[in-house]
DNA sequence: CGGTTGTCGAACATCAATGTTCGAGTTAGC
DNA sequence: GCTAACTCGAACATTGATGTTCGACAACCG
């Protein structure tokens, strides 16, 4: 038995499982990565200069376990951000932009909100840890989602257009984001917010005159 | 002549003037408070967490210089905002708001619109770095320079009241706060701008029909 | 002119957050 | 059950900002 030769031992040790390609971790990390998101896209949602510390508590898990599966801060927001676009993306997609304008703004406005309230001050936490040109994509890819049917509203007629289209779309984002403060403050409640969003939007839309 | 006795030195001393009641600074010293304020008010206002060092350095004055001045970054902030707050007040208070509530509304916005492209952020920062019922009361004293006009508007028919107040203040805080980003992002430029504001707030207040 | 006041830079203390290291203890998975 | 993978707290290094102290120098004002 003790008599192995060195090319035993170089057989056995071949047995140390190079980390292969598996990219798969254990089972109890996937599920702590799974949580760290999550309680990440809470805690960014409502501060989006939330500390590394707070999301790991409110992940239950250690700071340390938290660097572990991501680089750093940076690297955790965006890539919570990156599920929140592909999210976001998946939900607007899935909506029916054709038919009358105003009823298709109306069916954009309440996806758009749900996601607002959702998501909220992420997009604030975007701006401040991503590199500018990715955050500028994501802005410019949000941007697309609106354009055309404003764009075909403001050609038919539906929709005025004596104001710059730009100015009409910084204008749904400013609107939907301050529902979302205005709900958080308690002003209004969530139930209402979503006809107010619309009664105010189609309102300012409408042609002069 | 080194003869002086204790009372000698004794009656010279009492020559340390005592700073007396003069709260007055020497010129060159009230020349740099002026300049820091100005200073903060503008780097404030573009970014609400503008550090101590920059302010100083736009300031032309050293960084001791200013903690000389001031105790704080955070009674600067504060004073920074109270002469704000008293400038805005002076500017709004200058306003005719009875008469038809729409044309009074478009006064009102157009010199909101100016102070917002003032201070800008200069709100942000001050409710981050000011006691919260401090600056609740801020946000009071703003509020009820706009509160008055509405209901008027509402109660005669001017203004649509199927939305809660709450929110239409709300509403003009946001749309505000939009254009004045928008101006800054270069979406639209800053002369066009009143007329958007008026032309979009009048459209989101125009009772339904 | 002369002393008081103010300015300034450099250096220091402090604080909070980020990121790292260590070592001991668990747990998944074969 | 064995082992590699994972977790976790405590302690450490680092960074960037806030405030403070010191001492030399300059400027205002009487």
């Amino acid at each position: 038995m003790a008599g192995g030769t060195a090319a035993d031992t170089l057989r056995l040790d071949i047995s140390w499982k190079v980390p292969a390609v598996t990219t798969l971790k254990r089972a109890d990390a996937r599920k702590n990565i799974e949580s760290i998101i999550d309680a990440a896209t809470a805690c960014l949602a409502r501060d989006p200069d939330v500390s590394v510390a707070e999301i790991a508590k409110a992940a239950g898990v250690g700071r340390v376990t938290l660097y572990g599966h991501f680089e750093s801060r940076s690297t955790l927001v965006t890539q919570v951000v990156e599920r929140a676009i592909q999210h976001s993306d998946e939900r607007l997609g899935a909506i029916d932009l054709d038919g009358d304008p105003r009823a298709a703004l109306t069916r954009l406005l309440a996806a758009s909100w749900q996601l607002t309230q959702q998501y909220g001050a992420l997009i604030v936490a975007a701006e401040q840890s991503m590199p500018q040109d990715q955050f500028q994509a994501i802005h410019r890819g949000l941007v697309d989602r609106w354009k055309p049917l404003m764009q075909r509203g403001r050609s038919d007629g539906s929709f005025r257009d004596d104001q710059p289209l730009a100015w009409q779309l910084t204008l749904l984002q400013s609107v939907l984001h301050a529902a979302s403060g205005a709900v958080y403050r308690g002003e209004i409640d969530a139930a209402e917010a979503a006809g107010l969003i619309d009664g105010t939007i189609q309102a300012a839309l409408t042609p002069p005159g």
